[in-house]
DNA sequence: TAGTGGTCTAGACCACATA
DNA sequence: ATGTGGTCTAGACCACTAC
């Protein structure tokens, strides 16, 4: 009598399934503690681990969170919103609001590890940018903290030859930013290509987002072309799921 | 000496890194095996536990997958591309290409567990179709599986004052599927708004998609507007974040 | 049949948070 | 100071896969 008690499920699954009806059913708000590993072995007992693996479903699963020494706490979702196109002639598509509520822009934004230097271009850039093998590229990352919590960083890579002694090659590329500066030198960027992939973080992405366990990050790969169909830009950016919610307007 | 070696990792972050490495480093390739937990017991001289759990970290991340009774597995990334927008003043925005490729377009597409039936609307779908309280809409569901592997599955909801009696209530729309049955209603979509998040899948949405641990599902809500403004369909769309890269294309 | 991963127990020590 | 989650051990039985 090991494992099974009645049904075929695993115990941890069942304990896991009771703890994610009553968060669903409301009995947990977002922020209220559930039931420790200790709660857990007395009232289903069973031993530590097997607790402590039903309370790693609801993390890995983004529906808690693990917060050392305190409990485990049932997690909210208020995404910001990304606007990928934000066309001058947006109207008023009114009618049909967001199944997301956004309660944006009464927030503190910090622009944080700010870093500018030239590199050779690795090969996926290379492909990217469409330049010659070992290229050089300009490269200038940041990441953005939003009330105390990092929600992205963003790494531009630019090719030296259209960017060279301009001030994209500082830390501060002056009003307007990068794309001022490129219409300036003649490369005004005109189109875009946004390439949204989503997948768990590596340890260094965790790290850097603060990302709690059971969250993904939606990686945003956007080039920018010119008018002559060059590629001027390619901007990779990470971002925090549990903090964002994109959002792409366009017309039939 | 129970824990800390000399660092101040865990051990089965250790043993989690140096597997990491190994795989990016390209010792281990897509689909190969990787050491298993008696390996990992023997060559790191740990317990079965935190063996187990260095192969865990890899599959959280989405780059290693257990299979039963055969060992854990090198995984591959392969995805779809799916164009949000399919313009047809497509152009040649040529040079610079994607980051990641993409070898579609000689697999078998198969659609299944159609549903289509009528309902009162949620409420999340009555404030995205602007609907009154309680309004019936008519609810189409399907999923899709390629080669064999489910990638998608899909909700729509239309408001039945709109649709009634016209083929959307049907399993088979006809030619021209949904959006030419809106038009000939009187209700062209001219419109869109795409809402993209990310997040780990529920139980139900991992067995839908047959997703492996560690996978995040990516969540598309897309809302079609009349030429009026009025929102007349809303799809709720549920990709496998390993199977799919999102394109957006748009212009300054 | 031998080996694999999946589940589970019953202990233990630690760092950390809160009161 | 107490309780929390984080890590770890050393065993065990099971179902499944591959040979």
């Amino acid at each position: 009598m090991t494992s099974q008690g009645s049904t075929r499920q695993p115990k941890y699954q069942r304990i896991a399934d009771a703890l994610r009806a009553a968060i669903r059913s409301g009995e947990y708000g977002p922020g209220d503690r559930l039931p420790g590993e200790n709660d857990l072995m007395a009232t289903y007992d069973v031993a530590r681990m097997t607790a402590r693996q039903a309370l790693g479903v609801l993390q890995n699963e983004g529906l808690a969170e693990a917060r050392k020494g305190a409990g485990v706490f049932v997690r909210a979702f208020r995404p910001l919103r990304r606007h990928g196109i934000q066309r001058l002639a947006q109207e008023q598509w009114g009618s049909g609001r967001s199944i997301w509520s956004t309660d944006s822009e009464d927030r503190e934004l910090i622009v944080d590890q700010v870093e500018v230097h030239e590199e050779r271009a690795s090969d996926e850039i290379v492909v990217a940018l469409d330049v010659p093998d070992g290229s050089p590229v300009w490269v200038r990352s940041r990441r953005f903290v939003l009330d105390g919590k990092p929600v992205l960083f963003a790494t531009s890579y630019l090719p030296s030859d259209v960017v060279a002694d301009s001030a994209i090659t500082q830390s501060d590329t002056g009003p307007g930013g990068t794309y001022a500066r490129l219409a300036e030198l003649g490369h005004k960027p005109v189109h875009f290509r946004e390439e949204v992939r989503c997948r768990m973080p590596s340890t260094d992405e965790a790290e850097r987002l603060a990302l709690s366990m059971g969250t993904p990050i939606i990686q945003i790969v956007r080039t920018a072309f010119a008018e002559d169909g060059r590629a001027v830009e390619v901007n990779e950016m990470t971002l925090d799921s549990a903090s964002y919610v994109l959002e792409y307007d366009f017309d039939a």
